[in-house]
DNA sequence: GAGTTTATGCAATATTATAACATTACATAA
DNA sequence: TTATGTAATGTTATAATATTGCATAAACTC
């Protein structure tokens, strides 16, 4: 995340674009290795989730499309897009680590660690809507022991902590 | 949970029953106490989400009612039971600590600590569909450590571990 | 460039969840 | 005993999220 200050949330300040475009060279480069096909779609659908530090749902995303589509061909005929193409996008993004599913909102966001295998860890601010995702290694672990002490294998793990971010637990303190 | 040797997940040996009676009988406890009503539909959901230790969804306990009034009332007319009346009660079990809620299976587990504020800490198995609630104090302290160097305020955990089981890794083992 | 694989388009439908309004049941006050 | 308030439930409709199945197109392989 570019021009972060310091703390886990993006600020309202950042350079976005820099999250962006660092997201996408990233993406292409871990599909370059892999030999799979970033294409213009499944591009264009990291584009939008990367919008914002916003978790997106997959109907949304399908109106952002919608909207791309428009202007890109205004006057021309143009095709609908449909769920499954949103859907089967972020399944590949899902499958190459490109991106998180927040499961308690239904919704997707920019992995912030593309590529690599690793619980998705997030915090999730219920007021402003935006998430920062952790990659503590001490939770990792602690997550990890438990597992191994229940001889439970694990193959995914997802922990979603809900509440107010630091910007606006002061902005309800002001009150 | 009843005659668990050891581990986290239930055995196939366990007398369930005795799960059952167990939790029924804590969440009159709590209700009584807090001076809220488990009144007999919510108490008949609370049983049939305690019917075994796999989430159950939603759609799935409208049947289960359904099949009970089809049994009780037989011969009768009897009223059919929609969306809103299982969603309510799961709410309302929900707001009491009695159940949690599996966002990754959009479906619900009875709580092995009712009516207490904590996280839901959970390892489920993937082939047998069962569940296991942790209580690791490590983890949540994790959590909070994490949440803390961030300035975050949490208001609700959710740990949920997708993963094989002792048994069903076993099972595959032996393959 | 013919054949194969992979990706996308498209229509229909499944699954999960809620909104809005009507009715019932129970407690207590008039 | 009747009125009234409140909580709970019933009922209808619909919103939001996700998938299936099949047709078409694009891209890679040789």
């Amino acid at each position: 995340m570019a021009g972060r200050s310091e703390g886990y949330f993006a600020g309202t300040d950042h350079d976005h674009g820099i999250c962006v475009a660092t997201a996408l060279d990233s993406a292409a480069e871990v599909c370059q290795q892999r030999g799979v096909r970033l294409t213009p779609l499944r591009r264009e659908v990291l584009e939008l989730v990367w919008q914002s530090h916003q978790p997106i749902g997959a109907y949304a995303l399908l109106d952002a499309l919608q909207t791309n589509r428009r202007r890109a061909a205004a006057g021309e005929r143009q095709s609908a897009v449909a769920p499954p193409t949103v859907y089967r996008a972020l399944e590949f993004l899902l499958t190459q680590r490109l991106i998180h599913r927040i499961e308690s909102l239904n919704a997707y966001i920019g992995c912030v660690h593309p590529g690599a295998r690793h619980a998705a860890q997030f915090l999730i601010c219920t007021d402003c809507g935006s998430a920062a995702e952790l990659e503590s290694q001490t939770l990792s672990m602690a997550i990890g022991n438990a597992a191994a002490d229940a001889g439970f294998a694990i193959e995914r793990v997802a922990v979603e902590v809900s509440g107010h971010c630091p910007e606006c637990s002061e902005a309800a303190d002001a009150n």
